[in-house]
DNA sequence: GTCTATATAGAGATAGAC
DNA sequence: GTCTATCTCTATATAGAC
């Protein structure tokens, strides 16, 4: 296994300190002391916290997006599809300490504080999202998988919103084990009976 | 119209600020350029930032509940009660600029960097809601106001997470027109058909 | 690229005059 | 209770040596 270069590893680690303790709660000096180098040195990689966020952002983001289409692109039922999708939710707050939130769940709590590069961002992970979970689950109501009054969106609108706060108030409450009843949960009142 | 005491008028200004930019991204001089007193008075009221947090949590929490109480306690029917709930959180998001959360979702979001006094507050106060809204959801099937799969528990959460979350995620993309349209829809997914 | 050193600004907090 | 003044610490950020 390859060490991984100190711009990666800076990323990492400011990505793993954000999904835990926020932007704000964040600092160079946290992230030097983790990678173990001066926080000086960050600022040869990253001039400004901003231009962190916005390669941290622009990773994470195609990062998830990948997995999400490969998801959708899978012969999988519906059903399976958006299990697997809620498991990706699932698997950041189980990862290392169980406090790690989507880091777009963070920037979007912080979101008046941020700059308006950072916000277009994040603005359009949660556009993104939306629209693959209402593919997802126009297909699963097509199919048979789904059952569910109103309109499509509206209902990717809210099983997204669930996704993400339902991490920030697992954190506080009930941890991955509440988290994994509420998905559970929300299958149910979507399949067809 | 008596002016509120400055005390008072602390409190209002850090609640507005924390429900906007959050405990980190807000500081005592912030509250003092809006209250219009130095930063130095503000530590005559609250001599460090937990026990403003502590205070301005015992009195948000008191007042939330109280309302949430008095919904439960009135004879409206279940599904105008559960509408009536919904609607405190909609009417958080709806005031002022429409970028304000609930209080609570806020400090969940930075829960990690909290002092443990004030992350046990959030945490009542999360506790309380869940309590609240398993009776009310409980009743409401019993009536035959609700119909839905699985446990009460688990849909009391699951509408919490909901609330809380989806108050944030709206304030990113859709604001309270979106909020609204998520609470119809969840309304939808538990009234009877 | 990383270091030391430093600049500058803002944070939370305290002392003491009025 | 509020003010001015100040302390200490930490934050982001830059300059220049190695």
């Amino acid at each position: 296994m390859k060490q991984a270069d100190t711009k990666t590893q800076i990323l990492d680690v400011a990505q793993d300190l954000i999904q835990r303790l926020g932007v704000n709660g964040m600092s160079y000096q946290d992230i030097s002391e983790v990678v173990g180098i001066r926080k000086a040195s960050i600022h040869t990689h990253f001039p400004k916290k901003d231009d962190l966020l916005v390669a941290l952002l622009d990773r994470y983001n195609d990062r998830f997006l990948r997995i999400v289409d490969g998801i959708l692109a899978s012969s999988d039922s519906s059903e399976v599809k958006l299990r697997r999708y809620c498991g990706l939710f699932e698997a950041t707050l189980s990862s290392g300490n169980q406090d790690k939130a989507c880091l777009c769940a963070m920037l979007g709590a912080e979101l008046i504080t941020l700059n308006d590069s950072v916000v277009e961002q994040v603005r359009r992970f949660y556009q993104a999202n939306q629209e693959r979970l209402t593919i997802l689950l126009d297909a699963g109501r097509q199919d048979g998988s789904f059952s569910f009054p109103g309109e499509v969106q509206a209902m990717a609108s809210l099983i997204f919103g669930l996704l993400e706060g339902g991490m920030l108030v697992a954190r506080v409450q009930g941890g991955a084990t509440r988290f994994h009843q509420t998905i559970e949960q929300l299958m149910q009142l979507i399949k067809c009976r």
